[in-house]
DNA sequence: ATACTTACTGACCTTTCAGTCAGTAAGAGA
DNA sequence: TCTCTTACTGACTGAAAGGTCAGTAAGTAT
């Protein structure tokens, strides 16, 4: 009785294979990873890869999207339902947060719209409004609570949410370029939060 | 008489090829750039790159240098040779050296070393080496001096000289990305500069 | 003018890879 | 057990693009 020469997955299949092409474009990027090669990785023929997506584009698309749509809800959620003051807010989770973001799929993600995103602008909009925009917004709030709460004072950071991106922005891509050159990404953030809270304190 | 289909320009064909190649990488990305284009807008054959440039690889880098060759040392030496006050010098022509780069070709070569870095190892090595590590160096020298003057206290901030460039690190990005969202990079970096400032000032 | 060197051209070769499709076998249904 | 459907395979195709090279003509020396 030989072993059958593969399984039938219709539903599992499309997650497999996204998962397999999200490591290969993390590792090599979009234009220089073969579609075999996602294929081999996904324990599947190239054949089958366009059963399920229709163009390489395509399945780009669609590995963007698999990640976006896992993570977006996590910082957003834990703003709105803590009961910390402002500032132990900051120090805590969202410091967490913020640190833990550099090495996530999400620092591949904008590797990748870095690199193809000027051709794919329906791409780059999908994830500023799924993303960007909302965890901005997110950040506005909270600043904005904390005014309200007589913890801050008005100041131009709320205008400026970029502001707590920026570090770790800049921890990503340090990471993506300069892995062997160590950075203290956490204590950069420390530092970052450090400073804004002592330029907004009441 | 005709006029000849072409000239003979051996000392100058690099140069040009060069800038050539910069404009289509910066419009188009490394790998989504043809060859043929590059001497199409150098106005040359496309056999004729071959002669200058080994392979298309060889002309990538030829590229990134030529870029990061011409504006090295202009901040370093405005640093180090201002007789302004340290916190005239941060929000006046550190301030303005800050804003100007994401619209730079900086940000070009930026993009292309997060692309195409990865699998050229040596690029970002010369890239960091001449660019990156000297200006990190020159803020943290700034900083001490600020320091060792009294105008500042010592504080995180000058491990971190990462800070000044964060924001300018995520203008760039989103000016890459985001173009059609407006960011008030100036604004930005002036925010984080007066944080900085109320931080460290003694 | 003439001969000579070599920067330059452009047609061609070769490889690579996205995308196709005729055929195969897993597995559900009767 | 024997269909029958369809998820799946893998050899193939066509085109695009990197790289080559025999030939041409711009410029130089005599």
């Amino acid at each position: 009785m030989p072993e059958p020469r593969y399984q039938r997955r219709k539903q599992a299949r499309p997650q497999e294979i996204t998962d397999a092409a999200f490591a290969a474009f993390a590792e090599n990027g979009y234009a220089a990873t073969r579609v075999e090669e996602v294929a081999k990785r996904a324990g599947v023929s190239k054949g089958l890869m366009y059963l399920y997506f229709k163009t390489k584009e395509e399945l780009f698309k669609a590995v963007i999207r698999s990640v976006v749509m896992r993570r977006v809800d996590a910082l957003i959620e834990v703003v709105e339902d803590t009961e910390l003051c402002s500032e132990d807010f900051m120090r805590g989770p969202m410091a967490d947060f913020m640190k833990q973001v550099p090495g996530s799929p999400v620092a591949v993600v904008i590797r990748l719209l870095i690199s193809e995103g000027p051709r794919h602008p329906e791409l780059v909009d999908y994830y500023y409004e799924n993303v960007v925009s909302r965890g901005l917004a997110a950040i506005t709030r909270f600043i904005d609570r904390g005014v309200k709460r007589g913890e801050f004072r008005k100041t131009d950071v709320s205008d400026f949410p970029q502001l707590f991106l920026a570090p770790v922005m800049l921890g990503m891509i340090w990471k993506l370029l300069f892995a062997k050159r160590s950075l203290n990404t956490d204590k950069l953030i420390d530092t970052q939060i450090d400073m804004i809270l002592a330029y907004i304190k009441a």
